[in-house]
DNA sequence: GTAATTGCAAATAATTTGCTGGGTG
DNA sequence: CACCCAGCAAATTATTTGCAATTAC
């Protein structure tokens, strides 16, 4: 049932909007259970965990590598359509020597909402 | 003097690490004022804070944006030697309408050491 | 003398864990 | 019956903060 909470948003949402979803359906959940099931599903390739910054994490139910946009001023994630450089890795591989499994890539900046403002505030 | 720590070594080493080595040159230092001091240079552009996947925070001494390995055995993280593609910026910016400031790069795989091991362990 | 900065300890916030009990095959 | 997973609450960890004392100018 998380998995499907997580699938089906496009947000990047933060285990406790998680919890409150799941609620909803299943009144008594508890949010140790939801940080459980979580980290079992992210260890299982099946989700992400994001941390940009934040004091938090939020949570990717698309688990296939794909780059972020993070508002500085609302915190929000978004999905950038941009294509996935694989080829990056080799190179970094081919240069240092290392063993590369996999990347990240993000930008910073702030959303339209929050550009209008002077400064955004949460979500 | 938190600074020149940070300056002069090539680690990212963690707010308690940093912690240690003020103590040696200032015993009674505390806790509490590395970390004040840590955000105080972070707001000002001195240092960057990094995030990426630990439960803590490591510390950059350099300022100017470059790409990062992250070893997942040892959560080791090392300078890239790769060119910043500051053109990346000007791509999302055109493609979203979006306001990018800033953008990040990290790869992650197994550094040499625990490469050896079948599975590393803390630094 | 006023303002900025510290040490210390308590507070906070996100996440994890131990334990007990219920549900399932 | 054996086992897995949930609920709950307490524990843990990194970081922040309030406050009184100290330092700097």
């Amino acid at each position: 049932m998380i998995l499907g909470i997580l699938r089906g948003t496009k947000n990047h949402p933060t285990a406790d909007w998680v919890y409150e979803q799941a609620r909803k359906e299943l009144p008594e959940i508890s949010l140790g259970t939801v940080y459980r099931n979580l980290n079992v599903l992210r260890d299982a390739g099946e989700i992400m965990e994001l941390n940009y910054g934040s004091t938090f994490s939020r949570f990717d139910g698309n688990p296939l590598n794909h780059y972020h946009f993070v508002c500085e001023g609302c915190g929000q994630v978004t999905d950038l359509e941009l294509p996935v450089m694989d080829k990056l890795e080799q190179d970094v591989a081919r240069i240092t020597g290392l063993q590369v499994f996999h990347h990240r890539l993000e930008f910073y900046g702030l959303c339209p909402k929050c550009k209008g403002k002077g400064n955004g505030e949460s979500e």
